[in-house]
DNA sequence: CGTGCCATTGAGGGTTCTCAAGACCCGTGG
DNA sequence: CCACGGGTCTTGAGAACCCTCAATGGCACG
């Protein structure tokens, strides 16, 4: 029986160590030296669990931490006093949550898991800090943040300029990047959403979003079995955003 | 003759002078001490003078600079290959420009001048060498990108939840509230954009939005006269917002 | 004082929403 | 094992909203 190794390497696991992580390329500054890495490695305080419909932070809620997915699928969004409910993102693995707190020093959105998942808590007192000290790390937050705001701005593009097929279209394209980018296959994968959160980040009503998806199988470019996707026809798909009425 | 006086003030009007400017609580985190203060003048290298319709910077330059904007006013816009064009914002005096060009160290949209303009110029590496030299320097920076995420945010509820009439409303208060916090009224201001730059911007062609300001106008919310908007029910236009349909 | 850009207004059409009914899926409990 | 129920998804019909196209009017600038 080998019980005492299974333990300790469990605890070895449970360790915060970026070093080791299998997503470091996508949190981590490339060229850093030794003992810049074994202080970054200090940066992650806690790991978190956190359950399916469960949330990891709630507008309103003091700021302290911005999160890194290791495992998991989460959607941030946004309930305003009027009633109006909005999705503001689709957030995977290696992917960073909690930036927009900063501005208030609250969190402005809610971050729910929409599948059991796993997070590492950043505490951004020590972020702010360690960046000071090692530059890459700087630079690598800053461009975080920069890419979200450009993230943002293509969103704006879509719910500005595009019709609903040509949303649901982009929303499928960038989806399968980004589940190719995480060494998933990128023309089959299983929704975490329902369709009426896509319709709320698109811009879109939930039988809107449907008929979509109906009419793309149809078209012969996915096939849809409720939650399941499959693209048969990524080019076809892009050739539809690339449609601008003008 | 006082030649040689007045060119003298000009060039201490052209020195830049962060602790000198009337904008500085905009721009700058309180409580810094002489010697901070002092780094923080040296950060600005050059103040920049854009004329009407001229582009301060176009998407695909290569990112060196943030730009605060001293006078005037700007927007920034995005066009696609496939000839989608949008106005992703407005700023105005005391506003930052360009931190969309952090993430991939080229700006990704363009920043056109509204009317006459003045910037100063931040180059981005200087502004991280003092960041990390200077911690609320660094935490004031931080909340700009930060914020920009956030009023990217309300664009994106905008765009995906609100009606037309909802969305101008939404525009004009929040015009309103930016004059006011830089000192000018709130009640009254001269528009610097075409409708069709609002309409860009708010997801909507121009006649939509043309006929949604005839319409504030019969329903008294404001007073419209081409570009010259008159807000006589501000009350009235925070309730069209506030009424969502749920 | 034209010329060109911008804004307004109207009529008709298209896309998406609303409302509604039914189908599917899956976990629960009989 | 199957029936049941709740949540989710699909599909249809009609309505609402916004867009498109078009004509006119106003303002600024040369």
């Amino acid at each position: 029986m080998e019980k005492p190794a299974t333990i300790a390497l469990t605890a070895v696991n449970l360790r915060t160590a970026c070093t080791q992580c299998n997503l470091k390329e996508l949190c981590l500054p490339v060229g850093l030296d030794d003992v810049d890495l074994e202080r970054i490695d200090g940066l992650i305080t806690a790991r978190k669990k956190v359950k399916r419909q469960q949330h990891l932070y709630r507008a309103g809620e003091p700021f302290e931490a911005i999160y890194a997915i290791r495992t998991g699928f989460f959607k941030t969004d946004i309930l305003t006093e009027d009633g109006r409910d909005q999705v503001t993102g689709f957030q995977m693995a290696g992917e960073i949550l909690g930036l927009d707190g900063i501005s208030t020093d609250r969190h402005v959105c809610n971050a729910v898991a929409l599948e059991d998942s796993d997070v590492c808590m950043i505490p951004f007192e020590r972020l702010e800090e360690l960046s000071r000290r090692i530059e890459p790390l700087q630079r690598q937050f800053h461009k975080f943040m920069s890419r979200e705001i450009v993230r943002e701005q293509g969103i704006m593009m879509l719910l500005g300029s595009m019709r609903a097929e040509e949303r649901l279209a982009a929303f499928l394209i960038n989806l399968s990047q980004r589940m190719r980018l995480r060494g998933y296959s990128a023309s089959e994968f299983h929704l975490r959403m329902t369709r009426e959160e896509i319709g709320s980040y698109l811009g879109l009503k939930l039988e809107t979003v449907s008929r979509a998806f109906s009419k793309f199988q149809d078209d012969g470019l996915i096939s849809v079995h409720q939650k399941h996707i499959q693209i048969l026809d990524a080019e076809g798909l892009r050739r539809l955003i690339g449609r601008a009425n003008v």
